[in-house]
DNA sequence: AAATCACGCAACCGCAGTGAT
DNA sequence: TATCACTGCGGTTGCGTGATT
């Protein structure tokens, strides 16, 4: 694993060095431009492990440490309305990365739900999954995505930004839940998940 | 104490999308 | 319009480590 042996590229985990030469450039010339960075630093690593390593592990905002129950709680409520769009899912969980969302799905909440196997959005518990097939738009890819073929992705996107905006108005007048440094009073708010339900409904509305 | 197993996590891979030229 | 570089995503792999035999 160390190394890929034939000097030019490395693979596996990263050390401590590389880390820290990969954050100094960060903190440089900002993020972006991996494939630059990798060449630049001479880091012996392309682009895309670079990147993959500052979002998954160097950002400051990652959030270390075990998933709470209210994360657990929203991972598995935003992955039955969205299906595996980990990423989709991470943005809407302060801290945790797509990579990270992904894994705790896999080996513990598909587990504590009783998902066998992978979890596939064709599952019949993903509420998509509800729908006829043909009602879908379907692309044949690592990338599957299944949303309603009169919701565009964009739609989807606009209807959990509007149930953030929402819940900003209503976590106003509310007392914070968790005190954690990466709390989001939004996210956390008691009345989000009925807004996340509310969202459920507006996709099949006039189906 | 050594071997094996199971689990959790970090990283890799392949593909699609997007913007610049 | 075509091509290329770059970014982002989800699925999968493989290593490290603790538990068990």
């Amino acid at each position: 694993m160390e190394g890929a042996g034939n000097g030019e590229q490395r693979k596996g985990l990263w050390t401590v060095e590389e880390d820290i030469i990969l954050m100094d450039y960060v903190k440089v010339h900002g993020k972006g431009k991996w494939n630059r960075a990798a060449k630049f630093t001479g880091l012996k690593r392309d682009g895309k492990s670079c990147r993959l390593r500052w979002m998954n592990y160097l950002s400051p905002s990652v959030k270390r440490g075990a998933f709470s129950e209210e994360e657990d709680d929203l991972i598995i409520r935003l992955h039955k309305l969205l299906g595996n769009r980990w990423s989709l899912i991470a943005g809407r969980i302060p801290g945790r990365t797509d990579n990270q969302v992904k894994n705790h799905w896999n080996i513990h909440l598909s587990k504590k739900l009783g998902v066998k196997g992978k979890y596939k959005i064709s599952d019949s518990s993903s509420e998509f999954s509800k729908k006829p097939e043909a009602d879908f738009n379907i692309k044949s890819s690592s990338n599957d995505r299944l949303i309603p073929s009169n919701k565009t992705e964009a739609e989807l996107q606009n209807v959990l930004e509007g149930s953030h905006e929402k819940a900003k108005e209503i976590t106003s007048t509310q007392e914070p839940i968790l005190t954690s440094d990466f709390y989001d009073p939004y996210l956390y708010a008691p009345s989000l998940m009925e807004l996340l339900d509310e969202s459920l409904d507006f996709l099949w509305h006039d189906f």
